[in-house]
Order: C-alpha cells, then sequence, then structure tokens
DNA sequence: CTAGCATTCAAACGTTCGTTTGAACCGGAT
DNA sequence: ATCCGGTTCAAACGAACGTTTGAATGCTAG
C-alpha cells in the first residue's frame, strides 16, 4: 500500500520547505511570494496551499521542523551537563545553549545554515503571529535554562541575570543572522565565518565574561 | 514670501515621517501599505509620492531624519572623550557609543522610542537595499570606533577585535529593538525597561566585560 | 483682482498578491 | 477493466499593492 510513502513521500513537502527556508532567509516572510517560492522549488504554485494550508501556515512549518529538535537537543545538552556535575558553571550552561545552533549552522548542505541565518532574523520580526509563534517554542527551553543560571549564579539578582541573558540572547541572534551587516566593521577572514568550532570559543569567551560582569553600578540602582 | 513657511512648513511631511516611523515598527516595511500609513498621517494617498518620490525614498528619509545626527552625537561623543584623556578605557569608548542611542530611547513623546525599536529590528533587515543604505549611513561611525578600540586594545587579535565588535553590536541592536519577546524571559519590572540611565549601566558592564575577555583558546586557534 | 505656484484630493492605473477551482493524472485495490 | 484517493496542474478569483493622473484648492506675488 506505501512502496511509494518509502521514497519520495511528501518529496513536495521537502521541496516546498527547503526553498521556502531559503527565501525567507533571503528576502523575509512578506518579501517571498508564493510564485517564487513554488518556482524555486520545482512545485505548482497551488501545492502549498494544498500541502500547508495557508502560507502563514507554511512558514510555521519551516520553524518547526528544525526548531522543535534544535531546542530539544539544548535541553538534552542541559540534562547531560547537570547530570555530568552538581554545579555547572555558567559558561558550560552557555555551551550547552549555543551549540546546538552553531552545529546546525555548520551543515550547509541540507539547508541548516539557510534556516539559521533566517532564526536570527526571526527574533526581531515585525510580523506579531510569527513573533508570537517563535515565542511559544522557545518559552520551555527558556525556562529551563533560566534556572539552570539562576542555580549557577546564586548571588546575582534576579532583575540583573533577566538582562543578561537577554544580553546574549542578542548577540546570538544578530551572530547567526550574520546578514552583510557584518561587512560594517569587516576585516575578518571569510573562511572563518562559518566556523562553528572557532566561533564558539569566541561566543563563548565573550558571553561568558559578560554574563559574569562585576555587579558594580547596577545593583546599588537596581535597588 | 515664506510666512506659511514657519509655521507648517513641511507639516505634512513630519507627519508622514512620524506615522511611518511608528509603522514601520510595528509591521515592518514590506507589511506597511501607502494607504494604511497615509490614513494613520492624515494625509492624501498621493502625499508620500509628492513628497518623498516613491515608498523607498520614504524608508531613507525616515532613517535619515534620525540616524544622521545620531552617529554625528557618537562622532562627537568619542571627540569629547579622547579631547579629555589620552588613552579611553574600552568601557568608555562603550558608553559614547551606545549613550546617543539610549538617550533616543527615552524619547518617547517625539517618536524616538519608535526609531530606536525600528532600527534595532532593521539591522536584520531581509531587505537588501534597506540594509546597504543602513551600511553606508554607519560606515564612517564604525571605522572610527573601531580605530578607538584598536588603540585602547593593542595586545588584542585585529580579527578578535572585530567579532567583539560584532558580539557587541548584536548584544544593543537586539537590546533596543526590545520586542515583546522579552517576555521570553520576563520578570524586570516594566517601569525599568525604558530607563535608559540603567539600562546604560546594564550594557556598560556587560559589553565592557565581554570586550576584555580572556583570550583563552581563541588566540590559539584564530592563529 | 488675478495669475502663478505648490499642495491636496478623488479616482483610476496596471501589477502582483494569496487563494480557490475543477479538470487531469496516476498507482494500487477491487 | 474499473474505480478511487491522493496529487498535480493551468487558469482564474477578488483583493490589495505602489504609483500616476488631472482637476480642485489655497496662498502669495504682481
Amino acid at each position: 500500500m506505501n512502496l511509494r510513502a518509502v521514497k519520495p513521500q511528501h518529496e513536495t513537502r521537502t521541496r516546498i520547505l527547503d526553498a521556502a527556508e531559503e527565501l525567507f532567509m533571503q528576502h523575509g516572510f512578506e518579501g517571498t511570494s508564493m510564485r517564487l517560492l513554488t518556482a524555486k522549488a520545482g512545485v505548482n504554485l497551488a501545492a502549498v496551499n494544498y500541502h500547508f494550508g495557508s502560507k502563514h501556515a507554511l512558514v510555521e512549518a519551516v520553524f518547526r521542523r528544525r526548531l522543535d529538535p534544535m531546542n530539544a537537543a539544548r535541553l538534552a545538552e542541559l540534562d547531560k551537563l547537570e547530570a555530568a556535575e552538581r554545579a555547572p558553571s555558567p559558561e558550560s550552561i552557555i555551551r550547552a545553549f549555543i551549540a546546538p545552533g552553531l552545529r546546525l549552522m555548520e551543515d550547509a548542505k541540507s539547508g541548516g545554515r539557510n534556516f539559521v541565518r533566517l532564526l536570527g532574523r526571526t527574533y526581531n520580526e515585525p510580523n506579531k503571529a510569527v513573533r508570537a509563534l517563535i515565542g511559544q517554542m522557545y518559552a520551555p527551553t527558556m525556562q529551563r535554562y533560566k534556572a539552570a543560571l539562576e542555580r549557577a549564579l546564586p548571588q546575582m539578582p534576579r532583575e540583573e541575570l533577566v538582562w543578561r541573558m537577554h544580553f546574549m540572547f542578542g548577540t546570538l541572534a544578530y551572530t547567526l543572522a550574520a546578514t552583510d551587516t557584518v561587512q560594517l566593521i569587516a576585516g575578518c577572514k571569510p573562511e572563518d565565518r562559518y566556523d562553528a568550532r572557532l566561533l564558539e570559543e569566541r561566543l563563548a569567551a565573550f558571553l561568558a565574561a559578560g554574563l559574569n560582569a562585576p555587579l558594580k553600578n547596577v545593583i546599588r540602582k537596581a535597588a
């Protein structure tokens, strides 16, 4: 009954998702028309509505395909970390969070890099529905990491920690998006742009230092 | 001859710019139609094309109105700093850079806050023309700050500095955009959300620590 | 008072958008 | 051979888009 199902099952779906990933990254959601998208995917114009129902549902599917495994990986890394040591350092927690994203970035062939850049962009997406979608997909992961960091930094005021997590999130988002705006300051070797190992070292060093920054004026004024 | 020019000169232009600032922030460029925009501004549909020429030219004008003075302020602050002390600290340079943006954020009445959030979003704007526009507006400022930081951190490899500036830029952009995505980690007192003094302390502490992070593994691997 | 100019206005332009439709197509089961 | 559910296809839908047009309007200068 499902001999066909083995090979080309949902092949059209996949082709659409891949094309959408790339085009959404390049032109944004509203900037990508169904005609351009279906042409790139090599499928009929009506295929998106047939397989996904609507353009918005396609957007949701694009994120769900990658984001669910990615957040699962983040939680798994944190589980592993907390099982290994009783009190993981802030830096190791940071690494657990950023590693899955960077891993996806290295994967250029299957489109992971496209998705990572798309994701970086979408943190600042104007469209409310899209932002809400991302927010609810991230919520469980963020809660667990927040709790882990609170345990790792018991002396830090909760409010300050929230802000520093916010800052970290911004750094990661902007770095992953890695638009050509980077050229503003330019000067890095292009071949290093996508070296995830190197980037992880750089990010982890920067973020860990920022997260552990002395509290100085902050404490007094926040009180 | 220009009695009219004194009071309502270009009043329509200003109304359009203000409305565009707010709507672009809320819905993005492509998500904001001319009809919605002109309705909000209380002007005729054709007014945008009459006064600005096209929608894209309006986008450019929106940025130019705020960005040119803001970058001028950044350069002025750096001038003042370098005149006052022979070797300004990295943190003081950071403060000089972020202060003009934060100052704009405090100004809720004249729409400065709208613009700051719009700007934060636009660093990751998919539209190539818009990104190029922003890039060229920022280029001179970035060059001067890069040079200043190189002088303040002579021991840091140029390439590493570029990355850390990149990280800083991301943090700032994300923080200014301050979408409701912040709610992800939530927990901060709402009234503090727009306290620029407090936010400057938090940002400066975080960024200075990140910028000064120990080089550790980075140096070896980058070499 | 009137001629001239910048501005505003309602209406329409042609294009492109996301979506829908109904027929055509294709294996596998009856 | 026949039917059938799942899928693809060309064509069309109405709506919304950015822009253009040409007449109306209001002010200023002569």
